[in-house]
DNA sequence: ATCTATTCATAAAC
DNA sequence: TGTTTATGAATAGAT
């Protein structure tokens, strides 16, 4: 399907083998998915990609009730010969079935140990490695302990500069309160001086003036000091070139 | 495919449903090993029809192998899920599996700590280590990432509260202006009474308009230029993989 | 099982 | 990974 007619072998090129992979397991979930609906069977499919990558479909909610099932049927068309008919005859067959599974957990466990790997594929060595990646990651964790340490001075920082905040605020308060005390004082002062003389007349000049420069210095000053503790010491650039 | 659209629904037809399983099985199976054929991927199918019947494909000579294989992984992925599932009769068979995949991850994690690696050839060993290695990097790469990310709405919120902080002391500063200049007016106007108007009154005003006006522009266009490059290029994240 | 008319899946290209 | 398109495949229904 597709444009061109396609050979049956091995992909070689690493792009297309993996976009065909993909496109074709999700095909081919269909497909199961469909059989499993239109013919009402039971159906597992299981795929690893080449790296080692799983995906499953179950056509029933429980995979393994599934795989349990066909290893019932393998085993019992392995020992097709099985007459005897005693009440322990279950218990014997459940018996083997546990004995033959253990074996082969036990040779996975081998080829986890490192012994025995002369059978394996390297598919499944790389099976391995991966469950040793997952492993990896609590590891990790720790090393991060450092980072997660510097954020923890970032937040007290940050609630320093809140404090600092409230501190202003109040301030402002403050001074908005002194204000209104003072222009009425000296209102009381001059209550019988008829006229009201707009309160920002005379400062305009001086307030621009100053305060402008004023501001332009704070706000450099500010800058600056913000600049060093940006970082910890740790995540600062080597000094070198 | 065929003639008329199908419906994802069981058919209802026993004869009818009985050839398109038979069709669509072995479309499947083929299916199954045009992927692993042409992907390099490893799969098994298991299909057991209405009635019962069994039939499997896989792509390896050993299903079993990828069966254990897809255990190994399903009990990674789950992580020690509640054991107890069926009754008596296969608690001997789950203590079994528990136990051998509890060994399985001891193990691992043996390894993952670098201990039991005596039974590993130099090649395997070169292998685990590559995958240690390529692990560790990706995963401290999205950690980093993580936290690059955290520390840069730290400095955020850093620049916002320092602009806060700087906004706040000047108005500050312009009250403290304005009193002295309200206090000082007052003053003068009782001192003169209706005497001496500044000649500048009408463009003071202008002035300090527009000069109160630009400052705050600047102040702004300094504080975004600043927020901008938040972090350095060079403690960008690597754009990942 | 074989034969078509159709619908589907999908390789290639973006 | 998602979308589009051109084409080869799969297959439903009939024989």
């Amino acid at each position: 399907m597709g444009r061109g007619r396609v050979q049956l072998k091995r992909i070689e090129n690493k792009i297309n083998r993996q976009v065909t992979f993909s496109k074709r397991r999700s095909g081919l979930q269909k497909k199961a998915h469909e059989i499993s609906v239109l013919c009402d069977a039971e159906v597992a499919l299981i795929v690893f990609s080449t790296k080692g990558k799983l995906s499953h479909y179950s056509s029933d909610p429980c995979m393994e009730k599934i795989l349990e099932r066909y290893e019932r049927y393998s085993y019992a068309e392995k020992q097709l010969v099985a007459p005897d008919r005693s009440p322990t005859e279950n218990w014997t067959l459940e018996h083997a079935k546990l004995k033959a599974r253990m074996e082969v957990l036990q040779r996975n466990l081998k080829h986890y140990k490192g012994e025995d790997l002369e059978g394996l594929s390297l598919k499944e060595l790389q099976n391995v490695e991966h469950q040793l990646d997952n492993a990896l990651k609590h590891i990790r964790t720790r090393k991060n302990q450092l980072m997660y340490e510097s954020i923890s001075e970032y937040q007290k920082k940050d609630k320093k500069l809140q404090e600092q905040n409230n501190l202003l605020a109040k301030k402002i308060k403050e001074k908005e309160k002194a204000m209104l005390e003072q222009a009425r004082e000296e209102k009381d002062d001059h209550e019988h001086n008829d006229i009201l003389v707009p309160s920002n007349i005379g400062g305009s000049l001086e307030a621009s003036g100053g305060g402008g420069h004023k501001e332009g210095t704070m706000a450099q000053d500010q800058d600056q000091a913000v600049a060093s503790p940006l970082l910890p010491s740790w995540m600062l650039p080597p000094i070198s070139d």
